[in-house]
DNA sequence: TGATCGGTTGAAAAG
DNA sequence: CCTTTTCAACCGATC
């Protein structure tokens, strides 16, 4: 450091990097040799409205946090995590003002609204003379640097991605950086206190996203800018108004657990971690499930992902020279994780209409039901879907709330919204039922549902497997089905997980397990359900006995007309940034017609059941209405088609 | 240019 | 019960 200069006092913002192990932005930070160090995390807004977060992932966010808070504790008895109540936009002149900041340092995020974010916070930064280090530490290679190395081009093969990486140091990702042994002080308790006088702002909470999962109408996360004591701590569920008892998962956040996990299986589970390939771990494996369970914390940062990778090359290499069996890309761990690079850059080449069909050139454009409406000034989806088909949208909730009346699908829908996760191909298997292999609705309105319920949501992963399982993009095989039948008994013939997840039915045979449907009434009898109506009614009017949906269509006919219009869809061939996608003209290409035009506000429709306040609870009821009352043979609602 | 082949992880029937 | 073949047939890279 130059003697002239003032020591610095640094701002350290954490994201989507909750950990002090290998994070090369905290080590450019730390190296500055700061006199003053102020690790902050920002209460953003735009993650606590904009965002579709449920109560599991929030406890596992805030897990995370308090992980963090009490490393940097034990590390500085000064120190913790400061977290700051409003919008990196307007919070950041006033952060540095009012501590003296020289400099801000972060990881750099390449999500659509995060590169926003930045630039702006940047530009921020640039007006108070404050000097900013950013380092790429979220992946296992820059994104832009993967793109760049792909002819700017977004990755859409792991070949590509390979052929990228290969001439970015060889395809090796940077070693690991250790954690810091020590950390300077903040400033002292006063001054960290005066920024509790400087005007904060609220934001509105008119359009929250999450506001079906609070309990009260206006929660008060946002009261005071350094929380309620004033002493920046970590929000809890109860401020943001969420039940705690409404965070089910067995899944918990923080940097101890996820360092602890990976130790566990690297030193206890060799075999597992060497011989692993994804498409034989069983999705149907549950408590403990077939893989690792570590994508969560790799969303939040709480573990590196280059840890992981080098961690596990390491024993892959071991193994090598050891001659025992070792699996391959990219169906083992390092091979997955490429994946994951794939999706980061192909968003990150993209911008936000990577997150959405409308504008996306990758995007094939398929007229799926429940299609999204858009900002008529950015152009990006907005929050309301128009519902075309009346259809489609109960297929949708019933979906949603795991009673299609396949066993199969429920219990893994029912897994999601309890625990959070659900296996990588068990996400196949609903995501093609609700897309090209069943409902043929659009996959926006499936990966928005994965948005909310599961804690290792990553933006880039879950759509661009939602566009890889539609044959959106990535993918183009429509006619390979995954069968709500055969794909469960396949991994699970005893069924197992579906008597786990869907208790109803927990007395079957085997035999009917995945086809309740089909058991004869006296089995039902002697089983203790019946399998009649939607879902929506407790108990059989006849016996008293708990009920299981029927099957809400015929699958194989269902599949057969859904090949029939994918197969047209690919025929006419519109890309998302064709002009009739941008103009509206693809429904007279498609004959596309909005029966009743009835758009849906998604914010605060309720799933579980009665309803809920407002125009949703009533929409919600008039269509389960009209399922319940036609469920004398349930089973034909599939006769319907066009 | 047209043919061939591969594509992380299919399903159902036949052997 | 296991493996192999057929099903119906897509895109994009490659030669």
């Amino acid at each position: 450091m130059p003697q002239q200069s003032p020591p610095p006092t640094v701002i350290f913002w954490h994201r989507t990097d909750l950990r002090l192990h290998d994070n090369p932005a905290l080590q450019a930070a730390l190296s500055l040799n700061p006199s003053t160090f102020i690790p902050i995390f920002t209460w953003d807004p735009h993650y606590a409205y904009r965002v579709r977060v449920g109560p599991n992932r929030w406890r596992f966010l805030l897990e995370c946090q308090d992980d963090l808070s009490q490393s940097y504790h034990k590390l500085n008895p000064k120190q913790k995590l400061w977290v700051i109540r409003e919008a990196p936009q307007t919070v950041f002149p006033k952060l540095f003002e009012s501590w003296g900041a020289t400099h801000l340092v972060f990881e750099s995020d390449t999500d659509g609204y995060a590169r926003e974010r930045d630039e702006t916070v940047m530009k921020l930064a640039k007006e108070a003379g404050v000097e900013v280090i950013v380092k790429s530490g979220r992946t296992l290679f820059d994104s832009d640097e993967v793109v760049k190395h792909n002819k700017g081009e977004p990755t859409m093969s792991i070949h590509q991605v390979e052929k990228a990486v290969e001439q970015i140091n060889n395809g090796v990702p940077d070693r690991p950086v250790d954690a810091p042994e020590s950390v300077p002080d903040p400033l002292g308790e006063e001054e960290m206190r005066a920024l509790s006088g400087v005007d904060h702002e609220v934001p509105d909470q008119e359009d929250d996203l999450n506001a079906a999962h609070r309990t009260k109408h206006n929660d008060n996360q946002y009261k005071n800018i350094a929380g309620p004591n004033g002493d920046f701590s970590i929000p809890t569920l109860n401020e943001l108004s969420i039940d705690p008892s409404q965070a089910t998962s067995p899944h918990h956040g923080g940097e101890s657990i996820a360092l602890e996990m990976l130790r566990t299986y690297l030193q206890q589970n060799e075999d597992f971690v060497a011989t692993f390939e994804k498409p034989k771990t069983s999705p149907a494996a549950f408590h403990p499930q077939a893989t690792t369970l570590l994508s969560p914390h790799l969303h939040f940062g709480s573990l590196s992902v280059r840890k992981f990778w080098h961690d596990v090359q390491d024993t892959l290499q071991q193994r090598e020279s050891a001659h025992k069996p070792t699996s391959d890309i990219p169906t083992n761990l390092p091979g997955q994780l490429l994946f994951r690079e794939m999706f980061f850059a192909a968003q990150a080449a993209l911008g936000p209409v990577y997150a959405q069909a409308r504008g996306n050139k990758i995007a094939r454009f398929i007229p799926w039901h429940l299609q999204s409406n858009h900002d008529e000034e950015t152009g990006l989806v907005e929050r309301k879907y128009t519902i075309d088909d009346e259809q489609a949208e109960v297929w949708f909730r019933r979906w949603k709330e795991g009673r299609t009346g396949f066993p199969w699908i429920d219990a893994l829908m029912r897994q999601l919204k309890y625990e959070g996760w659900i296996h990588h191909l068990g996400r196949h298997s609903v995501a093609c039922f609700l897309t090209r292999g069943g409902c043929y609705v659009h996959w926006e309105r499936g990966a928005e549902v994965f948005e909310e319920w599961l804690v290792d949501h990553e933006t880039a992963s879950n759509v661009g497997n939602w566009m890889w399982l539609s044959c959106t993009a990535f993918f183009t095989q429509f006619y390979r089905c995954y069968s709500p039948v055969a794909f469960g008994k396949k991994w699970d013939p005893e069924g197992l997980f579906v008597r786990y997840y869907v208790p109803e039915l927990k007395h079957y045979d085997k035999k009917y397990i995945y086809e309740p449907w089909k058991a004869p009434v006296e089995d039902q009898k002697r089983w203790e359900c019946r399998v009649t109506g939607d879902g929506m009614v407790e108990k059989d009017e006849e016996t008293g006995l708990t009920t299981y949906p029927e099957p809400m269509f015929d699958f194989d006919e269902r599949r057969q007309t859904c090949i029939a219009q994918m197969k047209e869809a690919y025929g006419v061939h519109l890309m998302g940034d064709d002009e009739k996608v941008m103009d509206g003209s693809w429904k007279e290409v498609f004959g596309y017609e909005v029966k009743d035009g009835r758009v849906v506000d998604e914010t605060n429709e309720r799933v579980d059941g009665d309803g809920g306040d407002d125009e949703g609870g009533q929409k919600r009821g008039r269509e389960v209405g009209d399922q319940s009352g036609d469920d004398g043979d349930g089973g034909h609602t599939s006769k319907k088609k066009k």
